[in-house]
DNA sequence: CTGAAAGCGCTTACAG
DNA sequence: CTGAAAGCGCTTACAG
């Protein structure tokens, strides 16, 4: 493509006369003393020409560039993903900072993704993961990283923003509670973080309420749970069709499996809500807000994770390392 | 956080007892001829060192940083844009570079976020779209740009990459035809460009074989497709159920439409595809795989446009700027 | 209020 | 095969 030459502080200082600290400071130094005259000429002149700031040249000379590096693993490709990066963008902004987001590709090492984006020596760095999980960072390389999002440091070196599952899912089985329902189920999604931790949220509400729960069953049958994986919900839901106590909820691990349930509920000819509440996790709204009745869900707290993990990462004082559980909030739609 | 401050080329000139340019040829130059013992002792104390590639300070040498800009129209957010990314991102890494996305809030002219963009000095620049479209670049950074992806330059002064619409609307009703249906209508997406070219194949395949369709439905009453306006697609359904002619397959402008399309026809007690077809575009795979029956669906080109986008932002000689449509490419699933 | 110069960390002719 | 120097476009003490 045509490249244009670009024009630089020395060529507007020569066409207004003076020199280029002058010029650098009428256009970027906001309190640089200089006669009002003075200021005024070198913008038009910038103006005239067409000039644009040399971030890079500026970052040679402070040591860094605008850029906060977002590490992430896998494409950041799912609407989390972009929940957060909106919410580090809009911090970022404010503070006169780019997201330049990173992804590590497949056979990657970690260390490798973080040496890339060191290349272009960001003010700071954020890990962020696709799902909650825990991440082991290389030594050498813990300190390089200013906070984790979604995700804990395995040894707890860097401070950590994740979601308070266990709060959501106590959450969202109170709701349900107070909507009168005594018979709840729960599809979970097996063998990751997220799941057993709700898991737990969901027992204690309902022991802090003194009701039993109908059963809490996996929504694949791998143990790590993938959307490859072989789904087991629709024979869950027949089964607790058919078992003594017909439940009058089901929680269910995402919105997904959620969407699933709606299909096997619709197959026994039965209502939501009238026969039975359905709730669930994530919030994707595409989904959630297009099933029939729309689905009432728990949503994840990606953007607030986002816009605090650039609150750290730019804070003039370091706080020492620490684990923050943010909130789910509760998206009422009708489906209990 | 804690800063470490960074190694240079001259830190390991000094330890190794050579100048810096020996340095920079041992680490950076491949063909920089020099004994194998002094390149080896370099990288050596290199990587003792732990020393990572200043790309700002080689940035300012060059005149431009090793990065390809893509400022896209809102944040880069759906499961297509991903794809876009994805495959800018393979094809930007094998030749060294790093994409670098940049979104346009609302409310921010496209000449303020290309200019940012500018700033970091990128090797080149492309305006990638959420949905197909034309864009109308300011006069002064047409030049800027190298490529649209999913999108056409209202001027035609910048090449463009685009999904092959009313072809993609041509094999589905083929498709559909050679399955043997023969009462096909069409909810299609109102108000967009995408709608109207795809609405054009879909009337020119059912011509080509001598076939009347039973009408082309907007999905929503807005003229502009928005997921926000009501849906008119249960009431098509139904109405389409109670007419002389039922069809005996359904083209959805996109899987969410589908999705709705499912519920209705569930409602109606028909099965998918026994008494009638469904068929879509998008493949927005979460849905169109969790369907039940799976979808069957054309799926956007969009990672062959942001891999093709790539070696055009990168080629030796730049081509005059042309339109080139990708083709969809059919999902079968079983919908069909 | 303004200028001349040094220096950030690189790469690239120019010498030897 | 290697070095010393110039220069990329900025910003920041240091002088006047």
């Amino acid at each position: 493509m045509v490249r244009i030459v670009a024009v630089s502080l020395s060529d507007i200082a020569e066409r207004a006369g003076v020199s280029v600290k002058t010029v650098s400071g009428a256009l970027h130094g906001g309190s640089a003393r200089m006669s009002d005259d003075t200021r005024q000429k070198v913008k038009a002149i910038a103006e005239e020409l067409g000039y644009v700031t040399n971030l890079a040249a500026r970052g040679v000379r402070q040591g860094w560039l605008p850029l906060v590096g977002v590490v992430s693993d896998g494409l950041i490709t799912s609407p989390f993903a972009t929940e957060i990066v909106r919410g580090l963008d809009g911090a970022a902004r404010s503070a006169g900072m780019a997201v330049f987001a990173v992804n590590h590709r497949s056979g990657q090492s970690i260390g490798s993704v973080l040496d890339e984006v060191q290349q272009f020596r960001p003010r700071a760095v954020a890990y962020a993961a696709m799902y909650h999980k825990d991440v082991a960072l290389p030594d050498r390389l813990a300190g390089a990283v200013g906070v984790m999002i979604n995700c804990r440091e395995a040894a707890g070196r860097v401070t950590a923003l994740v979601p308070d599952e266990e709060g959501g899912a106590r959450e969202i089985v109170r709701y349900l509670l107070v909507a009168g329902r005594r018979r709840i189920a729960f599809i979970n999604l097996p063998g990751i973080l997220a799941g057993t931790l709700r898991e737990m949220g969901f027992r204690a509400a309902l022991e802090e309420a003194g009701i039993d729960h109908l059963g809490v069953f996996p929504a694949v049958r791998r143990s790590v749970y993938s959307d490859r994986a072989p789904s087991l919900v629709a024979s869950h839901v027949e089964a607790l069709l058919k078992s003594g106590q017909r439940p009058d909820a089901i929680l269910c691990g995402n919105d997904r499996v959620a969407m699933e349930v709606y299909a096997a509920l619709a197959r026994a000819g039965l209502r939501i809500p009238d026969d039975i509440a359905v709730a669930s996790f994530d919030n994707q709204v595409e989904i959630a807000s297009r099933l029939d009745p729309p689905l009432t869900t728990m949503a994840l707290p990606h953007r607030a994770m986002g816009r605090l993990a650039m609150e750290i990462l730019l804070a003039e004082q370091p706080e020492p390392p620490h684990l923050r559980k943010l909130p789910f909030h509760l998206v009422e739609r009708a489906s209990v």
